[in-house]
RNA sequence: GUGCCCGUAGCGAAGCUGGAUAUCGCGUCAGACUCCGACUCUGAAGACCGUGGGUUCGAAUCCCGCCGGGCACGCCA
């Protein structure tokens, strides 16, 4: 049964027999109810100044009337205060039916199958070839991982792309410093820091020595070329570099289904080229061409610089078509910082000039920027934390509370792992994606508040409990044992999840959830303190135990959802 | 200069399809519990929700101006 939609139908039974025919529908009414700031105030509320104008009274006199008027049996009581009309539920029969809809859909509670039969592309992560991870790359990861996961759980067919950067003059450079001062079992041993060790002294000495440049040039020309010497290079250092960053990947938990980067578009881009041509889109501008879209109160997009070449919106297009032609998505999302947030403006609307109408389905996703103690990242300049050794102090740091709190937990390193990187990645996810992000290590390596390791503790007791429950008699529950307000925090937490986790996919907002799981933990603490679930009386213990396993299964579901995971015992 | 974004207690934030007394965490202070597991509870101090207008029965929330900060604005990606 669902609560709001019941109410609402008592209401709109109400506003019937007082006032006559009037034009709303019951599900308008659900989603005008509100939750009073105070639970004394009742379970929910109707605001009635709206309907005051449609019936010509007060709104007090409204709320009164109707108070009156409505008599249900799952209602307690209904009062009209100040212009409110307020409802309090049975709460035992609220209690029964929510913990009993989500333990009977197990892992499957909070997914309504919307998604099933459609298809997302998300573009995350997104590496550059031959350079190192750091933290800057944590929210595109992070909250890509958490949107595929969120599709998935919905049913949507996701698609993930690790939208590769390899394509450029840097990577012609990379490969005349191979060349000249670089050899394979070096680079192979060193992975990464070697190559960017070879880039950084190629651009000291070309600064010397200007004819570098040319140098690294024309082996980029050989790679566009397909020189077959250049390219196995070229492949090589990619491998390395999928290499190294694979290795973070699999700490996270992060996985994708396509590694298709700029270079896969390179002969992708002159049909594209071809019909913007075709259709009277492009246009000559200072030796380059242009879509312009000053119509639009843009810049023009820059499609082919004046020597020919393509730019990073031209590859954006090609991959746009590509993604729809070959996953004929339904929706496509771009996790990329806001710096960008001009360049997919233009995209989308040079799309949707091409004629595509799934231009509305495409979706930048932008999220904030991340700077280092109040400074912005730079490799060059050695003010930067690579997202490896950011992992790793944190899994050392949960280490040792582990030998400190529970020396005796069997799997120590799996449980460190789960829990250090379960703080870096809530870190990551719990504010709006919007919002700047100042890294400072004792913040991301918080464990206390809200943090990761507090819901993943809340769940790990909740595990406990449930363990030391195991062979106790059941009994039929008797749900009048959570009627007290911290039960019904927690059931009302659990109610919620579905609309949270529809919201968070409906506003690519991760967060979202990453917030609801504290605000569950939280709830279910207080629950926990003020109630001993292992009581003799066995109605009052069973009922307990199923709330308690029910935060356990909606925790879990919820941390995983963003990318975490959640021991039984830590 | 133009466009977009952000501005809520000392700090970090939530609340933004308008609704009742603006929540949460960190930190500070005073207690309680110390019973299943780093928890939890009670109370204190701390916010003219950047600012000035407007719309509305009602604005942190919507609109406009201003201030402060960030980002972006043709041959990088």
């Amino acid at each position: 049964m669902d609560f709001k939609l019941a109410v609402a139908n008592e209401i709109l039974t109400a506003l019937g027999a007082t006032f006559g025919e009037v034009e709303i529908t019951a599900p308008d009414i659900a989603a005008a109810l509100e939750i009073p700031p105070d639970t004394a105030m009742g379970d929910y509320a109707v605001p009635c100044f709206k309907l005051s104008k449609a019936l010509r009274k007060s709104p007090v006199m409204i709320a009164d009337q109707l108070a009156g008027a409505i008599q249900a049996d799952f209602l307690g009581k209904v009062e009209a205060v100040k212009g409110y009309l307020n409802f309090f539920i049975d709460r035992a029969t609220y209690a029964e039916k929510v913990i009993t809809l989500a333990l009977s859909e197990g892992e499957q509670y909070g997914s309504d199958g919307s998604g099933v039969g459609r298809t997302v592309v998300l573009d995350y992560s997104s590496i550059n070839i031959a350079k190192r991870f750091h933290i800057g790359h944590l929210s595109t990861t992070m909250i890509g991982n958490a949107l595929y996961r969120l599709h998935r759980f919905f049913g949507w067919n996701a698609v993930g792309v690790n939208h590769l950067g390899d394509w450029g003059t840097q990577f012609g450079k990379m490969i005349a410093a191979y060349k000249r001062w670089g050899d394979h079992d070096t680079v192979a041993a060193g992975g990464v820091d070697e190559m960017v060790k070879l880039y950084v002294r190629f651009n000291a000495e070309a600064e010397q020595d200007p004819a570098l440049n040319d140098e690294g040039r024309a082996w980029f020309k050989k790679i566009e070329d397909g020189d077959p010497e250049a390219l196995e290079i070229f492949n090589w250092f990619k491998s390395v570099t999928l290499k190294d960053a694979e290795r973070v990947y699999d700490i996270l938990g992060v996985k994708f289904d396509s590694y298709a980067g700029e270079s896969f578009y390179n002969d992708k881009m002159q049909p594209v080229i071809d019909e913007l041509k075709a259709k009277g889109l492009l246009k000559e501008d200072n030796g380059a061409q242009i879509v312009d879209l000053q119509d639009y109160g843009m810049p023009p997009a820059l499609i082919l610089r004046s020597d020919g070449a393509t730019l990073y919106i031209t590859r954006d297009l090609a991959a746009a078509r590509y993604r729809r032609d070959t996953y004929h998505f339904d929706k496509s999302l771009y996790v990329v910082a806001y710096q960008q947030d001009l360049h997919f403006r233009q995209l989308f609307k040079v799309l949707e000039l091409m004629g595509y109408d799934w231009y509305k389905n495409c979706e930048h996703v932008s999220f904030g920027m991340v700077s280092y103690e109040g400074q912005a990242l730079s490799t060059r300049g050695g003010h930067v934390v690579y997202l490896e050794d950011l992992l790793n102090t944190a899994i050392e740091k949960a280490r040792a509370i582990i030998e400190e709190k529970s020396p005796d937990l069997e799997n120590k390193d799996e449980v460190a792992r789960q829990v250090g990187v379960g703080a870096v990645v809530f870190f990551d996810l719990y504010n709006n994606r919007i919002k700047d992000i100042d890294f400072q290590w004792d913040r991301a390596l918080n464990f206390e508040g809200e943090t990761g390791p507090y819901v993943q503790y809340t769940h790990a007791r909740a595990c406990s409990v449930l363990r030391k429950a195991e062979g106790l008699e059941t009994a039929q529950p008797d749900f009048s044992a959570l009627s007290d307000p911290f039960a019904q925090d927690v059931v009302r937490m659990i109610e919620q999840f579905p609309d949270v986790l529809k919201a968070a996919v409906n506003r690519s907002e991760p967060s979202m959830v990453t917030r609801f799981s504290v605000d569950l933990a939280q709830a279910f603490n207080k629950f926990y303190y003020e109630n001993k679930v292992m009581v003799d009386e066995p109605g009052v213990r069973t009922a307990r135990l199923m709330l308690t396993d029910c935060t356990r299964q909606v925790l879990k579901q919820a941390l995983y959802l963003i990318g975490i995971e959640a021991p039984e015992r830590m």
